[in-house]
Order: C-alpha cells, then structure tokens, then sequence
DNA sequence: ATGAAAGCGCTAACAG
DNA sequence: CTGTTAGCGCTTTCAT
C-alpha cells in the first residue's frame, strides 16, 4: 500500500498524509487529530513513502556512493562502518563499490555511480582517471569528497593522513634506534600517499644526516604477490636493511610472510615499523610498532564535509589533514652490533 | 540533461532515445542509424537514464541491501566484496548497513531497509527480530537471502557453514592429538550458529568417549571485551584446558590478548584452533590452525539464490550447507605429559 | 488546516 | 521502425 491509497482509506488528501509522513505536519500545521490518524492507519498498514517516488519528485536519491579499493583491509572496512553509521544517523544509505585496488576497475564504477544520480560520493582511489572521467568528475553534478589519497588531477575535497611527517615519524623511530640502513616496503610508487610516505622517511635521513644510499625500496602495487617480492628484495639486499618499515596497509603481510620465508626473527634480525593499526598488531608474537591513523575522526570529517556541501552550495574544497600516531611496541629494537 | 530533452535535440521520440539507452534498441528494431546517432548524442551530452524515474516506472529500485553485524570482521568484508562484485555485473547496486553486532540496530536498519523498497535484501543477522518486524519479514514485498546465521523465526533461504560439523571436524583435529580437556569459546550461545559449532564439538566428545565435563565453554557476545572476559575464564577454570577453539570469529583476538596476558605459550601451554581463516592467519608465531569458510563459494552462492528470486517468482527457500575445511598449522601440538 | 493538481524522468503499452 | 501517451508515487505550489 502507498501513500494514496492510505489517503483513501482515511478520507483525507495525499498530500495530508504525505506531509505527515515526511515530518512536515507541522509546517503545515496540520491538526493533532489528523496527525495521529495518519501516522496510526501508517503503522497498521506498513505505509511508508516510496524513496523512489519522493526522490524523482524531490531530485535526491537519499544514496551517497562509498569507493574503496578493497574492503577488506582494515583501514577501509573502519572508515566504511563509520562513515556509513553517521550518513544513516542523517537518513542517507551507502552503496558501497570495491574497486579492488584496479584503476580500470575504479574507472568503470565512477562511471556506474555518476550516472545514478546520487547525492554524493565519497572516493577513495587507486589511480589515475582518464580525462574524460576527469573532466566529468570536475564538473560534478553531486558533491564529491576523497579520502585517504587525491585522485590526480581532481581538486576535490580531501581528508588524508598527514602521510609525509607520518613517513617520517616511522623512519625517526628507527633511526633514533640506531638502525642506519633502512628498507621500505612500498605500495604503489605511482600514487601520492605512498610518495608522500616514503619522502617523509627521506626527510628523517636528512635530518639524522644519514647517507640515503642506505635507505632501500621495493614494491609496485597493493597486491599480496608484489608486496612478497618486494619483501624478497628487500631482505636479499647485499646489505640487508635492520630495519623495514611497510608503507602501505597490506605490506606488513608479505613481509611477515618472507620473514617467516627467511627465518629471520623479529626484531632481533629485524625491526619493523607498520603502517596502520589492526586489530591483531598488539596480539601478534611480537607486538607491532605501528603507524596509526585516526579512522573514526576521518571519517567523522568526511561526512563532516559532505553534508555541508550537501546543505550549502558553497564551492569550497578543504584539504583535512590529520596526524598519525606512532604506537611503540616490542618489533623495533636496537640493531645488533656487528 | 535528460533522456527527453536528448529526445528534442535530436528531433526523435523519448521513448527511442529510451529504448537505445537501455539497450532494448534491438528488442524494438531501431534502426542502425538512429542507435548510433542516440548513442553518439548521449555520450557527447553524459546523458544516462535517470535511474530514478526509470525505477520508479519499473518498480525496482536496482539496489539490494546487505545487512551484517561487522564489516570489519573480515569474513563478512570478504563476503561484501565477493557479493558487490557479482551483483554490480548485474547491473544491481548494494546498500550497505552494519548493525555493529546490535540487535536493536539489526532491527531499525531492517525496518528502513523494507521501506526502502529495495529490489531485494541479503541479511547476516545478530539477534532475534521482534515478532512486528518478523511477521513482516514473513512477508517481504522482495526477496530475502540470509547468510551465516538464519534469524530465528524466519524461513528465507539460507546460505551457511556446516556449522555442526565444523565444530566437530576442530574438537576431533585437538583430540585425535591427545588432548582430553578442552575449552571453547563462544560467541552468542544464543545464535544458531554457535550452538551448532558447540554442538558439533559434543559430538566429537562423544564419539572419543571422553567425559563431557572435560568440556568447558565461556562466552556471551562477539564483542572485544566479552571475548578476554571469557577467555581469563577459561584460562582461569581450576583444571585447565590444554586446547581451546574460538568458536566465533573475533573471538581469537580476545584469546590472544589473554594468552598474552597469562604469559602462556601457544602451542605449548595451549592449543589453539580458531574459527575463520584470517589473512594474516598463517602469518603470526605460532601459524593458527582455523577452520577456514568458502567465502567465495557462499557469496557467489547467496547472489545466486537472490538472482533466481528475482527472476522467477518461485517460492521456494533453499538452505544451502556449506562444508568448513580445517588449516592446520602449528598452534596444535599434543598436550605435555603432566 | 487541508485539498487539488502539476510534474519530477522514465518505460511500456498501444498505435501506426 | 518510431511516435504518443499514461502513469509509476511522491512533494509542493496554489488555492481555499
């Protein structure tokens, strides 16, 4: 049963029922009376308005789409359960799109979700968009806002870690450790948070005065088999690197693997720094120093600045930055002595 | 611009431009000419159909909802990636909601998700429905596929592990290994899935013709906090157990930290058998042996199952079994010798 | 305080 | 092969 129909069963205009229904009766100040009748006959015959018809009418979906590169890691299933926690508090539904850290992949979605009219989009990329994306993308017809890294070329809104002092903090950690060759298990070079990452570990070598021959780095994508090569690499490196630090979330797992592989301890034959905080870092045998990010604030952020831009029509884009926390734990030591 | 304005500009009917748009073209015999020229036109123009009035016409929405207790519980963020993958080359969008293991949320987010009007609903429950909501889940204007666990009461297709015999294939992999005092912990001993894996791990007590009393379990939630509770219970209990299998998901986080905590030794103090393969699982000291779910399988299962509902009108509501495979790895070993 | 009616953008039935 | 048109369910302006 719809709205009209109720109207009919009651006796009174749809409009009646369809302003009592959207909480508008008293706007309209529509009678006491009338009001618990509505929502009453609403309750016992399951009527609640049509999203669809309410929001051709109105011109709003009520559906803000969600990209992430892949769902399954931690950082983006956090940010996802925030994200989509507060956007319901407002009465705003998620889709959510996994692109699978593949750019054409990527592409293809933002495409599919342009074209679905939805209030908003909340992106966080992999790559780079072919310009006619791009160029659709810049002339949005919903606000837009990225997290976790820019896609290149769009000046959107963005909510980001502080990545390069975050890469330099890990770095710092290490090299106050003594460690003097260090290793940097890398994501996509390509992308501008990684480059970030690895610039602020570069600033920390400046800043110790340590030759920057002996930082070392490997890796090409967020995939399992690359961040394992990588790893090889690494701990195959004529000297091998006391210390590693893996700057992208899924990192940590080839390299534990090759550890593993190698059988080599930690931290006794390496000191490891992380990049993001999972449930399992503090449980694993030794507990990982890792680089965390304030997930719940980002996405507070996020919905933060989409709803603004939802409700205002100012053409502002912020750039939220937000620092990382480096949580000491037992897998960094001081190297052993030769 | 929309699809009739694209109509003026090109001097043709809505109803072709809508036709070639949605790919009906063929269906209608639209000549070659005028396909290309619509689709030229709307490519140029970004014209897509409004997927709004299109579905307020067809009465489908084009999205499904998908409902689960924790998305950041990675069996479920497998699951929610393996689903959006296969419905998107459908063409059919997923409105995500996390009831954050809360049944009072599970059911406000039920509600909103049936007056939505979605095209169909994919539910990984937590808890019981009120009887309300039940009866109109017992009568849903769209399809419902539940996965995991059923919500008690309701007779939707369901696609689940052989929770019974996983819970046996664990208990049987710890005492075949010698072990004669064991202890599980739980996470809701009131869904249906944790009674049957405890079930299961009954039967395995039965079948070695061990005393049942050497079975002790703890548990009361999926939450962190419950999970260490239950597992110091445990690890307290006078006599204690030599294996232990978490028998939900999270709960081996809990057990780690505990373990942590009571400086014991996995697997020399304690053996461990985990429910749910974790991607980093095999990577921690010691390797976990788990009892690993068809992630893939089942999704590919669910979408299936919803696919066929929403093609047909059928009403039938398959439960479909899927079998748990045992990863054993070195958190098993045989008890010491007292 | 409420009703009548237009129209959001689309598709499908019907017409030719 | 293509056009015309009704109407999906709703909100909102206008009218009273």
């Amino acid at each position: 049963m719809n709205i009209s129909e109720l109207a009919n069963e009651l006796g009174v205009a749809v409009s009646t029922v369809s302003r009592v229904l959207s909480g508008n009766a008293e706007k309209y100040r529509i009678s006491q009376k009338t009001v618990a009748r509505v929502q009453q006959a609403a309750e016992k015959f399951h009527v609640t308005p049509d999203p669809l018809g309410a929001g051709l009418r109105r011109g709003k979906s009520g559906i803000v789409g969600l990209l992430v590169p892949d769902i399954t890691n931690s950082f983006f299933s956090q940010l996802a359960r925030a994200i989509e926690l507060r956007l319901r508090s407002s009465g705003v539904a998620v889709q959510l799109c996994d692109s699978a850290e593949d750019p054409d992949t990527e592409t293809a979605l933002l495409e599919k979700m342009l074209g679905r009219r939805l209030d908003g989009l909340i992106i966080a990329p992999v790559g780079m968009s072919s310009p006619a994306l791009l160029e659709k993308l810049r002339n949005p017809t919903m606000p837009i806002v990225m997290v976790d890294r820019p896609l290149p070329g769009l000046d959107s809104a963005l909510v980001a870690l502080d990545n390069r002092s975050a890469g330099q903090k890990a770095a710092t950690h290490l090299l106050e450790k003594g460690h003097k060759k260090l290793g940097c298990l890398r994501g996509d070079p390509g992308s501008e948070s990684d480059q970030d990452r690895f610039a602020g570990v570069e600033d920390a070598f400046r800043e110790f005065n340590i030759d920057p021959q002996s930082l070392i780095s490997e890796g090409g994508s967020y995939s399992r088999e690359q961040s394992v090569a990588a790893a090889r690499a690494l701990l195959s490196a004529p000297e091998r690197p006391t210390g590693i630090i893996t700057l992208s979330g899924q990192g940590i797992l080839g390299l534990l693997e090759t550890v593993r592989a190698f059988e080599l301890k930690i931290p006794a034959d390496l000191s490891v720094v992380a990049f993001d905080e999972q449930p399992w870092s503090p449980l694993i045998e030794p507990p990982l120093t890792t680089i965390a990010q304030p997930v719940d604030e980002m996405a507070r952020k996020v919905v933060q600045i989409l709803e603004q831009k939802l409700n205002t029509d100012t053409a502002l884009e912020p750039r939220e930055v937000f620092a990382a926390e480096l949580i000491g734990r037992s897998s960094v030591t001081s190297p052993r002595e030769k």
